[in-house]
DNA sequence: TTGTAAGCGTTATCAA
DNA sequence: TTGATAACGCTTACAA
């Protein structure tokens, strides 16, 4: 008996001029209850095949869509992903953003975008308003989300207590957190180590961020002198807060390196756009790359490839990881035992900024 | 009287072993009835300061979110913007998609993001998949989207029918689309110019593509050297089809089309990622830049500062052109009556790859 | 100013 | 295999 209901919809359908169809609609079309319409609408095996094909013609030939906020209520989920980014325009984060996006959508699920920036407070409340939307999940990108005091990491630990958390090339031990990272330390390390080994006495570190990878690329950097039985020099590590970041802020401060008497002949940088400023740095020094200075940047990112010479740099997997986040979270998501921490081994791409 | 829903509430309580709160528990523990809690939820006018305290002690209290699928389901919206985007891994759509995020956001609307790549076939899924789930408006997010032939553009005619839809540097005239772009005609006609005004002769133009923008930068380009008194020279005009993008190949065809006896003292692109190109081909054919061959880019993005020399380019104003999107949405949103058209004036930057 | 109750459009339970 | 109906958690007339 939904009379009451058809006359509601009716009079809806005065007012707003037309509103969408809803179940009640297909249901009196097709002859059936509601509840054999959401039967078909959810694949449900308990439809005999003569009503099934009755109802789909129907909710064909209206062009039927079920009303998503309905179903939201009523199954508790959107298929919603939700994606914390520190920046949506640095060219790392956007690869990954690109990567995350299409795994998802693939496996029907929708990405909710939510750039924090840097504070701590912007990601506590982008962590809420995503909890807040009841996303089926989240994806933190980046290393950037983890905080050196553990109480600043709060924010996560509450998040995978609802929701389960997968961090990309970040790593953080907790329940319900999984993490996909690439192994930075290694890969630096053996960077570091070409530079060492292709005959260079005192490379430059140069570094833009002391999170998780920040620290674990350092590490790698220092391993790498002490496994060659060297002695690590702290005046030749450098820490560029991010914004100086720029080309030509980084080309004017390692001038200045140079200016007051700091010897180096190789530049290992924790991000390509240093290297970048590295190269400048060069030019405007009147040396010439790889001969004078050689030059390694981190990400392997496009821009490797626009400057002169093209810049030698860590390749990280990016795609890789990426991909892997998205699995990791459908096995989550699907009730499957998915291992918390999956490590990909980086690579030195060889170009022309190394002997 | 809501006893019944206290006990359909414990008894989903001992289910669930403790789901969210909901505003029956809020309204019963504040001693009040649901419909003032959600007075205060929405900032009635018409609750007592003395209720509205004690309900929002409770509410801190209990650290209750409100339940956004039900939200939904009563408002008929979540205060969602959908963003479909061809490609967020492009620098141009990546900061594009950077400011708009972050500008719809500080209105308290979220974005769903959808990238859509290049198909028509996926842009309607990504449409349906938004109208799906009553986004409150569709950002299209540069000019691929719009298509040459008319009926290609069905789909955000039908779009606009229940959604409004801003374009984000792109056209197309039809009722509820709203349009925010930069001149690319006019910016890249003032590029040529100033490329002839220089001394320039035969300025050799590349481009990646046909949409819109393509056309419209095309013919800026054309009538720049009409407007000197000079013919265009077809030879000149070379389409670089998307995926011959990357810079290795941009630079060997440029060689091969100087082997083929073409010739050309300037290069003028659609994209900076093709000036990039154009710088590496001069130093391959041994030319100086800007002494033998000048070079101008498009999009006046980051990489411009990344090559040596650093690159001439248009700026079309990303920036201003993104938050005016917001601006015009939430003022459509709002039910103002807003301009169907707002364009900005590019500028050229002059870098050394210019004399 | 506050409360009651209908309504939003689904899903899920239970009975037939 | 189907149908009737409660439930999801909120908003909002309408009454008081």
């Amino acid at each position: 008996m939904y009379n009451h209901k058809r006359f509601k919809n009716v009079s809806i359908y005065i007012l707003k001029g037309g509103s969408a169809l809803n179940i009640y609609d297909i249901s009196e079309k097709a002859g059936v209850s509601i509840a054999t319409v959401s039967r078909v609408l959810n694949n449900s095996p308990h439809v005999s095949q003569k009503t099934r094909e009755k109802v789909l013609a129907v909710i064909d030939d209206c062009d039927y869509v079920p009303n998503a906020f309905a179903r939201g209520l009523g199954l508790n989920t959107m298929k919603t992903i939700g994606l914390l980014c520190p920046d949506a325009s640095d060219p790392y984060l956007a690869n990954a953003l690109s990567f995350l996006e299409k795994a998802f959508r693939k496996h029907h699920y929708d990405c909710l975008l939510c750039c924090t920036e840097r504070s701590l407070d912007a990601r506590q409340q982008g962590i809420e308003m995503l909890k807040s939307r009841h996303v089926d999940g989240i994806v933190l990108m980046g290393s950037t989300f983890v905080e050196a005091r553990e109480r600043d990491n709060a924010y996560i630990r509450n998040a995978a207590k609802q929701i389960p958390v997968v961090l990309l090339n970040a790593s953080y031990s907790c329940e319900n957190v999984y993490c996909v990272m690439s192994d930075e330390q290694r890969a630096t390390m053996e960077a570091t180590q070409y530079l060492l080994d292709t005959g260079r006495k005192n490379i430059l570190y140069l570094y833009h961020s002391k999170n998780y990878n920040g620290q674990k690329k350092l590490a790698g950097y220092r391993s790498a002198i002490e496994s060659r039985g060297g002695a690590v020099n702290e005046d030749l590590i450098r820490f560029f807060s991010d914004e100086k970041t720029d080309v030509p802020n980084v080309r004017d401060q390692l001038l200045a390196l140079k200016e007051s008497g700091l010897v180096f002949d190789a530049v290992q940088t924790s991000e390509d756009v240093l290297a970048i400023g590295a190269v400048k740095y060069a030019k405007a020094a009147g040396l010439s790359v790889p001969h004078d200075l050689s030059i390694i940047g981190h990400n392997n990112s496009g821009i490797c490839q626009y400057s002169e010479p093209e810049i030698t740099s860590v390749d990280n997997k990016l795609q890789a990881v990426s991909e892997q986040c998205v699995a990791t979270m459908l096995g989550v998501l699907e009730g499957r035992e998915m291992p918390q921490k999956i490590v990909f081994t980086g690579e030195l791409i060889k170009r022309d900024s190394t002997l």
